[in-house]
DNA sequence: ACGATCGTTCGGCGCGGGCCGAAGAGTCCT
DNA sequence: AGGACTCTTCGGCCCGCGCCGAACGATCGT
């Protein structure tokens, strides 16, 4: 029985979601936690400049509006994003939104040469290393990009061979492409960049530095990259410290 | 040669774009131009309750920002959304938009089973007519939904068959799921999506009603629908007036 | 020429929301 | 037990912004 002539049309209240990216601080935060990890309360704070008091305002509105999921750890206060659609959503918005100066300092240069190397993005690879791996795959046929983005039989066996196996899909694509906000370019996304992510640190190839969403391609990384994808390049490896 | 070492990363100000949407009155706008139709200013303004010069100033924001492209003629201002990746943001935010109570009037309630049964969404052809289309498709083998959505060879040989010529494929994906507020399932989106809608309009399968986003299914359409689709059904056929 | 309609500009009003600092509760470490 | 740290609550400030009405200009119809 359908009973769709019974259900009134609710208008989506698009204000109120929007109204909860309309703030430099909140964007600032959904920002941030792009990179797919958890922050706590204050990291976030001191990452946008404002007052813990003021974090706590904007976290609460943030989980209550759906957006954020929050952990409590002790005296710790952790919140990601909600979900890969969410992450999606603000990667979307992201790409079409207006650029901003940043300040050029010094220290934020160094910080975004890192950033443009390797990074993640939510829980895929990104930055000139993401793209690097996209293009590679691409060119390898392991990727179709046709009809939109699709992973080839190639594509397949290539990712068995490496040992990674692939959740049954269900609502979220396999394959997606994410185009971010520093390199213009589209990279793999979906559950296959997340799989690969996932990968890369486990087997070693790819570390965190420091604290910051950049990474770092680690010896056994670069090899990785050539055996499997013939993939060799300067632009996605770190300096020597 | 590179030169992304050069390239200070600048933020995307995304307070800045969600700010646009984050009005009431400023996404009642938007809601409305998801037909893909154009609209004067007053119209607009009457539809969201506001004065005009009220609107004036949203339109102003809404144009400078990239959201809404303006044609003038003679004294009428008509707006619509400035293009399909536009459109698709404003949709992946109304579906993920909390639902808002509309107050259930009586001529509303007759608007919305209208609305529900076929419309136009932006480009494409949405409602319980876009969805039975699209779930015929599918069930005949023309669409695919393993790895995202795609179109299937006997998909193109069908569209060329109805006089369908796509335009190639180039930025804009030629198929895409499209899910919006009404129905809560997929919908055929994309160019594909967009080129059958027009086919349908051309060939007299659908009308508008009236001036308002909702259509109409003609005798025409029903029998183009059974003979192509083998599509029979009433949900999405308008009560006879 | 005239009224009617559409759109814009401007001044002014009022409210909401973003910010902080101070104070306090809860947690961890030593 | 004590200090250090994280987070929350509250009060208060103030700016921004969404709204309107009035006046005006522009355009269309007759």
């Amino acid at each position: 029985m359908m009973n769709s002539h019974t259900v009134h049309v609710q208008d989506p209240d698009l204000a109120a979601l929007a109204g909860l990216l309309a703030d430099r601080t909140r964007a600032s935060f959904c920002l941030a936690l792009l990179d797919g990890r958890a922050w706590t309360a204050i990291e976030l704070a001191r990452h946008a400049g404002v007052a813990a008091s003021t974090a706590t305002e904007h976290l609460n509105l943030l989980v209550t509006g759906g957006l954020l999921a929050q952990e409590r750890q002790g005296r710790h206060r952790y919140v990601r994003l909600a979900d890969p659609a969410t992450a999606e959503l603000i990667e979307n918005l992201a790409a079409m939104a207006p650029r901003r100066a940043a300040p050029p300092s010094l220290p934020a240069v160094s910080r975004s040469r890192a950033l443009a190397r390797a990074r993640t993005c939510y829980d895929h690879l990104a930055g000139a290393l993401g793209v690097a791996i996209t293009t590679a795959m691409t060119d390898r046929g392991l990727l179709d990009w046709e009809q939109g983005l699709t992973l080839t039989g190639d594509g397949t066996a290539w990712l068995a061979e490496l040992g990674i196996t692939l959740p049954p899909a269900r609502r979220r694509p396999p394959v997606r492409s994410c185009l971010d906000w520093t390199e213009r370019r589209p990279h793999l996304a979906g559950t296959v960049g997340a799989a690969f992510c996932r990968h890369a640190f486990d087997s070693g190839w790819v570390n965190r530095i420091g604290t910051s969403r950049a990474i770092a391609l680690t010896d056994a990384g670069q090899r990785a990259l050539r055996d499997h994808l013939s993939l060799t390049g300067a632009s996605f490896v770190a300096e020597r410290t």
